[in-house]
DNA sequence: GGACCCATGTAAATAGTTACATGATTCT
DNA sequence: AGAATCATGTAACTATTTACATGGGTCC
């Protein structure tokens, strides 16, 4: 079992999900997290369904055509709440950010700050975005109760908003200091 | 070019490198944000001197074998600050952890105490390996000069642990609110 | 009429992991 | 003697992205 597959069980465990509906939450809010394209889940959707840790019932969509809706197994459910208990591996860290950073000696103070700028700009959309997508909840059953599917999207949302707070503070102190190099050295 | 490959060109401006110097690399400290194995980095190596971003030179190493040692040319660094100041995408994140706690709600509050204080655990164990990498730099010209080669390493340290401090503060919220739906339905 | 959303698939290519292969040196 | 580190590569497999393919409905 992939990850990939971990990942659709747990937007099919809140409620039932068509391929299409999954693809989007991949987008976000899960996709904030964990993100995956069409062409990688509706294969996957099929394994899992193969496996018998999904199931599927085929409805008229509001669209032109038939599609499946798909919903969790207790077998399905098993998979799941195994995986999450299971030890935790090391993160595997991949930022192009910080990739740039660590090169960003090889830049002018200028376009160093501008760089850092634009990602303080970007951090900073970002955060009021997700202020809008925490007012879908306040203050709901979500936000206390450990057993609503909801719970997994407040924690999360929560995370993101945190994430985003400490970049912002870390642009801060680094644009601090390639203002003192610029003035140093112009 | 892919970002692997410009992964690899930052390690070798700041100096020159073998391909067994830049696999470790690749684990820390530049695996915090960009990890790859020996077998991608070796081809990608014959890959850039082919396209003359990096030129090598046959050195007798320290072990048994003759080792081939990298350094950039005039292309390959021309290629490395163009993409430094080029348009930053949308950081794909992808955290199995994230990943886990938006399923949470399906695990009973002991078990979900027991998965956060583990990563709460494995943070602060982090934290004290970062200071100790912290502590190479105290107060040398990388804390300051934007044009040492050291300074992407300060600067990416640093997020690292306000990174981490971030995720412990947000653990210790979430244990908070698992201890109050422990006791509210035990 | 054109752009965009709904809706689901497959094919081809690239990126990344795991396993195979080899062999000297240094530490315990 | 056995394990770990130095050192470099290839082969097979898995994961992910990009492109191809199709077509109705809704909004402007």
């Amino acid at each position: 079992m992939n990850t990939l597959g971990y990942a659709i069980l747990g937007l099919v465990a809140g409620r039932s999900r068509t391929g299409y509906e999954v693809s989007r939450a991949m987008q976000r809010p899960l996709g904030y997290f964990w993100t995956a394209r069409h062409s990688q889940i509706y294969p996957e959707l099929a394994g899992l369904e193969r496996d018998g840790l999904l199931r599927s019932r085929v409805v008229p969509g509001p669209g032109p055509r038939d599609t499946k809706r798909y919903s969790l197994t207790r077998k399905g459910k098993a998979a799941l709440t195994d995986w999450l208990a299971s030890p935790l591996g090391e993160e595997p860290a991949k930022s192009e950010l910080m990739l740039r950073v660590w090169s960003l000696w090889l830049l002018s103070p200028d376009q160093a700050r501008r760089l850092i700028a634009t990602v303080r700009e970007d951090t900073l959309e970002a955060l009021a975005q997700t202020a809008i997508e925490r007012e879908g909840f306040s203050p709901g059953v979500a936000t206390t109760d450990l057993s609503d599917p909801e719970f997994g999207r407040w924690a999360t949302l929560q995370w993101g908003i945190a994430h985003r707070e400490a970049l912002l503070r870390w642009c801060d102190w680094l644009l601090q200091r390639l203002h003192e190099s610029e003035e140093s050295s112009p």
